[in-house]
DNA sequence: TAGGCCATCTGGTCCT
DNA sequence: AGGACCAGATGGCCTA
């Protein structure tokens, strides 16, 4: 290999790089909008990849099942497929949304329990339960608009509505995700005017300063110089963005 | 400290 | 040739 080609492939393999880690965040947006939507929401416990790919598979059955008038979704069965295959602790999230009590071999977490009754919720509405000694949201929460949903879809006027109409409680939940999202990392540190809403800090991150800066303020996206090439310290603020 | 989860890098494969 | 997709490897962070 001459030296001009060592270099062509190095640039080719960093490209590649850059495009493969653009790919991954779409991804990852599309699951988080898929976490959006799932009956149990908690900012405390964010659900894992896995967890929410299985919960999102036992929400379409047992809203299949009640549709066909065979399952209450307020009912403990409804909970039960819901929380099939789950692990534990997200067991025990759902119990805790749907406040039915932990599964059994697991308590549920204070800060996860008392949240919404959905069968005394409101309907159509996002509800936050906030649960006396506790400190303020956030909290997980149960969105009665899935419920509502479904009722409006077991009502016969699921039909009559476009989705544009979900965000009033009727229709189906239009996807608005972002398309997929540039990469946000700097060269320069030059930060852009609009913040980046794309990535949130994940749950267990804890940004430092300078993340959080980068978090708040947005940062270019310079693919033409890729991650590769960037000097340690920056490389170790990307993950703000995952 | 072990295990779970995650982001990233990398090489392979397939397709255009 | 180059891009998309995939899976294995690796290392970091967090929690029990």
């Amino acid at each position: 290999m001459t030296k001009a080609r060592v270099e062509r492939f190095r640039a080719r393999r960093i490209k590649a790089n850059a495009r493969e880690r653009s790919r991954m965040h779409g991804l990852n947006d599309a699951l988080e909008n898929l976490r959006t939507i799932m009956p149990c929401h908690s900012k405390t416990q964010k659900l894992s990849k896995i967890e929410t790919l299985r919960l999102a598979r036992n929400y379409i059955c047992a809203l299949s099942e009640a549709l066909e008038g065979g399952l209450s979704t307020e009912s403990r069965a409804f909970m039960e497929t819901l929380c099939k295959g789950l692990s534990q602790p997200t067991t025990n999230l759902v119990a805790g949304c749907l406040q039915l009590g932990p599964a059994p071999g697991g308590g549920t977490r204070p800060e996860d329990r008392h949240r919404v009754q959905p069968a005394h919720a409101p309907l159509g509405g996002v509800v936050s339960y906030s649960s006396p000694g506790l400190p303020s949201p956030p909290y997980g929460t149960f969105d009665s608009a899935h419920l509502l949903h479904l009722r409006a879809m077991k009502g016969g006027v699921y039909e009559n509505h476009s989705p544009n109409e979900y965000n009033s409680g009727v229709g189906t939940p239009p996807y608005d995700g972002p398309p997929t999202p540039p990469l946000s990392i700097s060269t320069n540190g030059v930060p852009k005017q609009e913040p980046s809403p794309h990535y949130p800090p994940p749950h267990h991150y804890s940004p430092s300063p300078v993340d959080q800066d980068m978090y708040q303020t947005g940062y270019d996206v310079q693919l033409e110089a890729p991650y590769d090439t960037y000097p340690e310290e920056q490389k170790n603020t990307h993950r703000v963005f995952t």
